[in-house]
DNA sequence: GCACAGGATGTAAACGTTTACAAGGTCAAG
DNA sequence: CTTGACCTTGTAAACGTTTACATCCTGTGC
């Protein structure tokens, strides 16, 4: 409201004392300095950043563009980018794509016309995102998060999703499950989903078995029961199922009980993302933890360091970071006898462990 | 990069000419349309929001403050918030004040320098916020978001939470419960907290009983065993736990689990803020819901619509939402026999309905 | 007594827009 | 032919800063 010029005016003096004291870009007489202190108090003045910076050609501003804030994966590590933000006095725009490429790219777009210094991104797919084409039209520095590098020099903070799922898959495996069904949100809408299934698949075929197609569930759909029902008759149901992220695999347990089914008992059902809920449930959630929070401070902290061409931040530009496979419950070794699962269940059941042994022993 | 003036050369024209033409505010003969559209794809042009913010005081540009966003409640209002400024063409700044007065105020301070044209809050406590202050000496549009009004004709969305706690409270004495404590994740920084146990407090008067004082725990510490333990021992223990929000209720209905009580059976918990997570877990979670999503998107109009002046969002500007009393089987009847919890519960048990009845059944 | 250093302050341009006002042109009505 | 209406375009000021450059003082060293 009150701008620059009006204190100026009541201290007597010019615009150009007012801004350096301000700034503290130069010494200020005591009297001066008094009088525009009183100014500054009497009139409420608070510099505009907007004036500031259409001068310095830098806004102090970084954008972060996320899929969704409901997957706690995400809102953990928009926490952790906007925390180191803060710390480094940058403001925050944020969005979500709602996993829409094209309202991620709109978004970028807005992004780039608001002048951010920077850029977050996690892409629905990296590989052929019109936002990231944009952006590197433009040359602002970004980096990606959670998505891996679509080529070389791209920055990007993730872990290696292949590698991941692979070697959860191998720990599925090492329970004596053999019949194993892939279960994606989105698949078509997140590259990281379809990184997975190749690890999936690798890990599978190299145990000599035929990697079935993914089965894809619009995780918005709060109950995918009607969709998980096929899966649960014949002698030939899976007796695990992977599930793309954490936020699906918990809705997959749950409908999994309405349908009749124990977890892990008669189906063990794994995660991807570590989120905190997976530890609350009962049984707990066994899933690939990645390090959400962190993540997003480091990704801030790449681009901070890019915005301010510290050449030590492209080094390891794409370097994957440790993921690590967190056991619980909800994995267990697969059953000696299959059953379907569903009406007449009690009579089938093999095991006949408690439900809350494996949590409170 | 390119700015205005290049363009302008390029075609030959005026910068008015290409302003004109970026924002259709005038017609412009065909040619010199050609022109113009032509040096924009050839420059790769975007105009400044900064330039344009300066010239038109205004921003397009809103703020939101909240304490985290891992707590799902605010994440999904955030979520909302964010949505509904992208559909009117508005983008969002974004803080976190970790529940602390301070950084709260700094968030404030930041956002009124970068101009937003307005404020959403969800503050520690709307009666001795600095922030709060601050916005309103600068007379800036905001509305609460989860806090109360403070003050007549302030704008503020929320649920009545005195109301509500009371009567959650109510349905905890309906299933015969007597001795209720009640849990409460950073009181001193929450006015919501207050709010709850006061409703809690008026409803156990209004039974005749005394209303114990709330027990404070820190709910980012993730395992509050330690804490609960003086809650289990004794004849007299409380047999129903009122959390004051979801996410500490599933802290501790984990916690409940490792000490080895059974929930309901030998401990009820309620919560509140109806976060889905809460219908993920076994038991599913009884608590007051408040439409979280819908919150954020309502805040998010009404600020808008005070930015705009409309005069109708002014009428009814702190009236509260409905909240649903949303049962679960957290909370069951009051056990018939309390026995104190922890080793050797198994002898003492007297209700040995199976853990996943209430679900299946 | 003079030159010069250095401190305090002012002047004005620049950053990228929008827009009031002015001006030029074309055309139709009189 | 003149007038005025209307369409298209240009000129220049304004928005709130920062900062290079200029200016004016004061004081010090010779």
């Amino acid at each position: 409201m009150a701008n620059i010029k009006e204190v100026a005016d009541l201290a007597g003096c010019s615009i150009a004392t007012v801004s350096r004291h301000v700034n503290g870009a130069a010494p200020i007489s005591v009297e001066v300095r008094a009088r525009i202190e009183a100014a500054i108090l009497q009139t409420g003045y608070r510099p505009s950043e907007i004036g500031r910076s259409l001068k310095r050609q830098a806004t102090r501003t970084l954008g972060i563009v996320v899929p969704s804030l409901t997957n706690p994966v995400f809102a953990l590590s928009v926490s952790g980018f906007q925390a180191v933000a803060r710390r480094h006095g940058y403001n925050v725009l944020i969005a979500t794509s709602d996993y829409d490429p094209a309202i991620e790219a709109e978004a970028v777009e807005t992004f780039l016309g608001q002048s951010v210094d920077g850029l977050a991104l996690t892409v629905c797919d990296s590989l052929s995102s019109p936002a990231l084409a944009t952006i590197d039209a433009g040359g602002k520095p970004n980096v990606l998060l959670f998505n891996q590098a679509d080529m070389p020099g791209r920055q990007a903070v993730t872990v290696d999703n292949i590698e991941a799922a692979r070697a959860m898959t191998d720990a599925i495996l090492a329970e004596g499950h053999r019949r194993i069904v892939f279960l994606a949100g989105r698949f078509a809408a997140s590259d990281r989903s379809r990184l997975r299934y190749r690890g999936f698949a690798a890990a599978l075929a190299q145990a000599g078995l035929k990697p079935p197609l993914p089965l894809e569930l619009d995780f918005l759909d709060a109950t995918p029961d009607a969709a998980l029902q096929p899966l649960l008759g014949g002698e030939n149901r899976p007796t695990a199922l992977f599930c793309s992220n954490d936020v699906l695999a918990l809705g997959v347990i749950g409908a999994l009980k309405r349908l009749g089914a124990r977890v892990p008992d008669d189906m063990s059902v794994v995660g991807f993302d570590g989120i905190d809920l997976g530890q609350m449930v009962e049984p707990t959630l066994c899933t690939v933890s990645q390090p959400a929070r962190a993540m997003g401070e480091l990704a801030c902290e790449r681009l901070l360091a890019t915005i301010r061409s510290t050449p030590e931040a492209a080094t390891d530009a794409a370097r994957f970071l440790a993921f690590d496979i967190r056991r619980g419950g909800s994995l267990g070794p697969a059953p000696r006898v299959v059953a379907a699962i569903g009406a007449g269940q009690d009579l089938q059941r093999d095991n006949t462990t408690p439900h809350n042994k494996r949590e409170t022993a």
